[in-house]
RNA sequence: GUCCUCGUAGUCCAACGGACAGGACACAGCCCUCCGAAGGCUGGGGUACAGGUUCAAUUCCUGUCGAGGACACCA
C-alpha cells in the first residue's frame, strides 16, 4: 500500500508521527500532512519555518514514491506522487487482478447478520442486516482474516407462542400454513391482543409448554420453520447471499440450562418480581432478564448461549453483530454480561448498528402488517431494469436469455447499492423510486461503466495490455485524475473493514467510474493519436475495469460484459 | 423522566479536527459524421441555533430547539 509504504519513508526522514491523508484539491498533491502544523503549536514555533526544516529531511530520504514536495497553505507539506509510482500501482492492479488490495491480516472474525424470524416473510427490514453483513464478511475475508458468517435466525421464543396460541384458536393446527398465512396468524394475534390481555398471558404459556417439549407444539412448530427457511433459501439465492452457517435460536436449547446455572453460580443472577435478572453494578444499564417468571428462557439468555458456543467454536478475536440499531442497549448488556461472566473481554464484541427503512411516517412495524415483503421489491427492481432495457439501443438487442440475466444484475444491484452507499448507521427513507434508480449513484452507473471498458478492451483485440513503458511522455488531464485515484483501493478496503463502512467502496467506485466517464468522452482510446498513448489508455481501461469488478464483488454486485 | 442516535442545498446522501464543504436526484442549457447517450459538460443554490476548546470545527465539549430509537419478562 502506498500509503503505508510512504508513511514510514516520512516518519523515518522525520522522526516523527505523521498522518497522511488526500487533499480535496488535486492542485495540493497525491497525499498531505499537517505535521509541521502541529509541531508548531507544540514547539510554539513558525509552521512554514517547521515545514521548510522537515521537508529538506524528506527529500534527502531520495524516495521514488513522490517527485515532488510542496508547502502550502499555513504549512501543510503536500506530496505529489511520482509517474513511475502511479504507473507501477498499475501495473499492480493489472497483475495481482481480483487479488489487488487483498491482505495477509491474522484472526478471527464471526460475524453473525441477517437473522431473519421464522414465521414470517422476509422483509425489507432484514434486508440491510443481510446485505451489509455480507459486505463486512467479504471486506473481512479479503483482508485475510478467518472470517465466519452466522444467521442467528429467530426460530423460538415467546413469538411462537403467540403464533401456537393463534394458530389453536382459529383451529389451523391440522393443515399446511404458508409463510402468508404465519405472517397474517401473527398480525391478527396482535390486533386481537389490543383488547384481549389475557392473549399475552396464553401466548407465553404456549411457549412455556414448546420450550417444555409438548409434542403438539414442537411439530407445528417445526413445520413452520421449514416453511420459512424454504422461503429465505429463495430470497438468499435472488440476493447471492450465502451464509456460512446457519444456527438458529433453537440450535443453543440444549446448553440454555447450564448458561444460567452458571450464570447463577457465578452470583450474578438474582431473582426480582419473579425472573431472574442481571444487574450491572458498575454501569448505568438497567437489568437484563435472563429466565421469566415461568422460567422460560427469553433471547438474552440464547444470546449468552450463543456467545459461549462461538467463542469456544471458533475462538474468534472478534465478533461482529449486524443488528438494527434499536437494539444498541441490549447489546451493551449482553457484551457486558459475557464480560462479568469472564468469557471475555467486552472489547472482542461489536455492534454494527444500522438504522432502519422507515417510511416517511415513521418505522415499520411488523405487527401491523405493514411490511414490505422483500420479494416484492426486488421483483419491482427487476421489473423496471427489464423496461429500460427495451429502451436502451444496445441492450435491446440481447438474446431474451441474457436480458434476463441483465434485468436481475441490474435489478437487484441497484436495491442493494442504495443500501451500501450509505453509511450504515443512519435511517433509510423507503422511496421506491429511489431505491429502483437505476442512473446517477447506483449500481447500473457502474455496471455500465464496466460493460463500456469491457466493450472497448474487446475491440481492441489486446489479450493482454502490455505496461511495461511508462506511457506517453505526456498525460492528459482526464487520464491523471483516474490514474490519481485508482491506486487509492488498498487503503480505502482497508479503512472499510475497520470502520465497518461498505459504503466507503461504494464511494470509491462511484468516483472511479466518474473519473473514467470524464475520460471516456473526451479522450479516444481506439483511434488515440499515437501507439503508446493507444496502448496506455487500453491499460488504464483495464485497469479501471478490473477495480470496478472488485468493487462490486466486494459488495456482492454482478459486473456485465454487456448490457 | 433517563440514556442512545441523528439534524449538511427543493430532495437523498458524502466529508480520520485541516486548505475554497463533495456527489446524486430534480431544474435550465449544451454534446452522438468518433470506442455503447443507462454517458459527458456548464449553471444556480447548503453545515438547525447559541456558546466553548483549537493554529484550524460540519466534525470535539456544553446548552437550546427539532426528528428517531431504547429503557423487565417481544426479538
Amino acid at each position: 500500500m502506498i500509503q503505508e509504504e510512504l508513511k514510514k519513508t516520512i516518519e523515518k526522514a522525520i522522526g516523527e508521527r505523521a498522518v497522511l491523508e488526500h487533499p480535496a484539491n488535486p492542485e495540493h498533491g497525491d497525499y498531505s500532512t499537517s505535521v509541521a502544523l502541529v509541531l508548531a503549536t507544540k514547539l510554539d514555533k513558525n509552521p512554514r519555518a517547521i515545514a521548510e526544516e522537515l521537508v529538506s529531511k524528506i527529500r534527502s530520504e531520495k524516495s521514488k514514491l513522490f517527485d515532488r514536495v510542496e508547502i502550502a497553505g499555513p504549512g501543510f507539506i503536500n506530496f505529489f506522487l511520482s509517474r513511475e509510482c502511479l504507473f507501477n500501482e498499475l501495473t499492480s492492479i493489472l497483475r495481482e487482478k481480483e487479488k489487488y488490495g487483498r491482505r495477509k491480516m491474522k484472526g478471527t472474525v464471526v460475524i453473525d447478520y441477517s437473522g431473519p424470524n421464522i414465521a414470517k416473510p422476509f422483509g425489507v427490514g432484514h434486508l440491510r442486516s443481510t446485505i451489509i453483513g455480507q459486505v463486512l464478511y467479504n471486506l473481512h475475508a479479503f483482508l485475510g482474516y478467518k472470517t465466519i458468517g452466522d444467521n442467528h435466525i429467530g426460530d423460538w421464543g415467546t413469538q411462537f407462542g403467540k403464533l401456537l396460541y393463534q394458530i389453536k384458536k382459529e383451529g389451523l393446527e391440522k393443515g399446511d400454513l404458508s409463510i402468508q398465512q404465519l405472517e397474517e396468524l401473527y398480525v391478527r394475534f396482535h390486533q386481537e391482543a389490543e383488547h384481549d390481555e389475557t392473549m399475552e398471558e396464553g401466548a407465553r404459556a404456549w411457549f412455556k409448554k414448546l420450550e417444555d417439549g409438548d409434542t403438539e407444539a414442537r411439530q407445528i412448530w417445526k413445520k413452520a420453520r421449514d416453511t420459512s427457511l424454504k422461503e429465505f433459501e429463495h430470497i438468499y439465492k435472488l440476493l447471492e447471499v450465502k451464509i456460512d452457517n446457519t444456527l438458529g435460536e433453537s440450535f443453543y436449547e440444549p446448553i440454555l440450562k447450564n448458561v444460567v446455572e452458571e450464570v447463577k453460580k457465578k452470583g450474578l443472577a438474582k431473582k426480582s418480581r419473579g425472573a431472574w435478572i442481571v444487574e450491572f453494578p458498575n454501569e448505568e444499564l438497567p437489568p437484563a432478564i435472563l429466565l421469566k417468571s415461568d422460567e422460560a428462557t427469553n433471547y438474552f439468555t440464547r444470546d449468552l448461549a450463543t456467545i459461549q458456543y462461538r467463542l469456544k467454536k471458533w475462538k474468534p478475536n472478534l465478533i461482529l453483530y449486524e443488528v438494527g440499531a434499536e437494539q444498541s442497549l441490549y447489546l451493551k448488556q449482553l457484551f457486558w454480561t459475557a464480560e462479568l461472566l469472564g468469557w471475555a473481554k467486552r472489547e472482542r464484541f461489536h455492534h454494527v448498528a444500522h438504522g432502519l427503512y422507515r417510511t416517511k411516517e415513521g418505522k415499520f412495524s411488523t405487527r401491523k402488517g405493514q411490511t414490505v415483503h422483500l420479494e416484492e421489491v426486488l421483483e419491482d427492481a427487476i421489473n423496471r431494469a427489464r423496461e429500460i432495457i427495451e429502451q436502451s439501443e444496445t441492450a435491446r438487442g440481447l438474446p431474451t436469455e441474457e436480458k434476463e440475466t441483465v434485468a436481475k444484475a441490474v435489478g437487484i444491484g441497484a436495491v442493494k447499492f442504495n443500501d451500501l452507499l450509505q453509511n450504515p448507521s443512519g435511517d433509510i427513507v423507503f422511496d421506491w423510486d429511489k431505491m429502483l434508480n437505476l442512473k446517477g449513484n447506483s449500481a447500473p452507473y457502474l455496471q455500465y461503466t464496466y460493460a463500456r471498458a469491457k466493450s472497448i478492451l474487446r475491440k481492441s483485440n489486446l489479450a493482454r495490455p502490455s505496461y511495461s513503458h511508462l506511457g506517453p511522455a505526456k498525460f492528459e488531464k482526464e487520464e491523471m485524475d483516474v490514474l490519481r485515484y485508482m491506486y487509492r483501493f488498498p487503503e480505502i478496503v482497508a479503512e472499510a473493514a475497520k470502520l465497518f463502512s461498505p459504503n466507503l467502496v461504494a464511494q470509491f467506485a462511484v468516483e472511479l467510474a466518474q473519473k473514467y466517464n470524464a475520460f471516456y468522452n473526451k479522450l479516444p482510446v481506439l483511434q488515440a493519436e499515437t501507439e503508446e498513448q493507444k496502448q496506455f489508455r487500453l491499460t488504464l481501461t483495464s485497469s479501471v475495469a478490473q477495480l470496478l469488478q472488485n468493487s462490486l464483488h466486494l459488495l456482492g454486485i454482478e459486473t456485465l460484459e454487456r448490457m
